[in-house]
DNA sequence: ATCACTTTTTACCAAATGGTAAATGTTTTC
DNA sequence: GAAAACATTTACCATTTGGTAAAAAGTGAT
């Protein structure tokens, strides 16, 4: 669990305690390669925090391609921005995942025990929301090629664990572009 | 300022002493078409609500095309997320704008008086974030005409206000293929 | 090692989009 | 209202990407 307060302190200040009162609400858990960790048409009212592993979230447009919002590897913290809403998107563990869930209420809870909590919630989806936007932004205003070797440099621990497919997907291109791409560049 | 108070009432509830409150830190501003509201290498820090008229952010990617992040208009609250640092991105009047402007020092002591003021906050900015990266990332997956009729259901009341360069940056495409998907349309 | 299964690479041609340039249309200024 | 400045449309061809299909490479189970 070292990681995650770790993550937590680098946006705001925490003493024993209150490092305890939030261990004391996690639990941890897994999935498998492939498992949903929530589906389309569901609700789901948890903050997850990814020990180990990659997840993706997909959905499919009008022609029923799967496409890729966005992944989420080691290290990051997570939660459903549409609260009560159903989903739209499934997410999905791309390899096998080690996760802390916090359910949202007890997640929210927090911040009547810890001054600040709220702002410092605030930083850290505010700072996911930004960076998914942000990578996403370079994604439309560039080719093909150009978008992978972003990709490479957002995510560069996850090219060789994400099969090709879903990279494709992400990028906006078919497999076979991108497999193309690849090759031209070497 | 009644749109404004209206807009934050959407996220949560205010009396009438913490409305006062809010407005009297307020100062409204006009910007005219082709102002720059930042750019690129200042900071700013204010959270700034759009009264009237539209904002678009850009910034040049390295072939050097002016890329539209996004638009803001009327009755929007937006900020800087990325606090004291330099902004990469310039802010810019597409038509003539009313503004209403507080300091972000003003609207964060908000919190000293407004309880839940933080919450509302994430909310509103929170939703703003949502929005532009699910506007984004239909813009990645779908081709250019889907890319154009998705921002006309997006953004409908601005089509019109907007030239079309804009609106192609925005797209990812070039005006000519812009204007070539637009007499494909018709 | 072999088979079944999945993933990635190739190939071919069709379709979409980009680049350059010019023509047309619209707005602003004097 | 003419000239200048700016915005949009059109046309031509080059390039990129997509669609379909098949081959090759990789993976896991027996």
């Amino acid at each position: 669990m070292k990681e995650l307060i770790e993550h937590i302190l680098q946006f705001g200040n925490l003493n024993k305690q209150q490092i305890e009162l939030i261990l004391n609400k996690a639990t941890e858990t897994e999935l498998r390669k492939d498992d949903y960790f929530a589906e389309a048409g569901s609700t789901f009212n948890q903050v997850v925090f990814i020990l180990e592993g990659i997840l993706r979230i997909y959905y499919y447009n009008k022609k029923g391609d799967e496409i890729t919002k966005y992944f989420i590897d080691e290290n990051h913290l997570f939660s459903n921005p549409y609260k009560d809403e159903p989903l739209t998107e499934y997410i999905q563990a791309v390899t096998d995942c080690k996760l802390i869930i916090f359910s949202k209420k007890d997640w929210d809870e927090l911040s009547d025990t810890i001054i600040d909590w709220d702002k410092i919630v605030h930083k850290i989806f505010q700072k996911g929301m930004r960076e998914k936007l942000d990578r996403r932004s370079s994604l439309v205003s560039e080719d093909a090629t150009t978008r992978y070797l972003e990709f490479l440099e957002n995510y560069p621990n996850l090219t060789n664990r994400i099969p090709l497919s879903y990279i494709a997907s992400y990028l906006g291109i078919t497999q076979q572009s991108l497999s193309r791409i690849r090759k031209n560049i070497r």
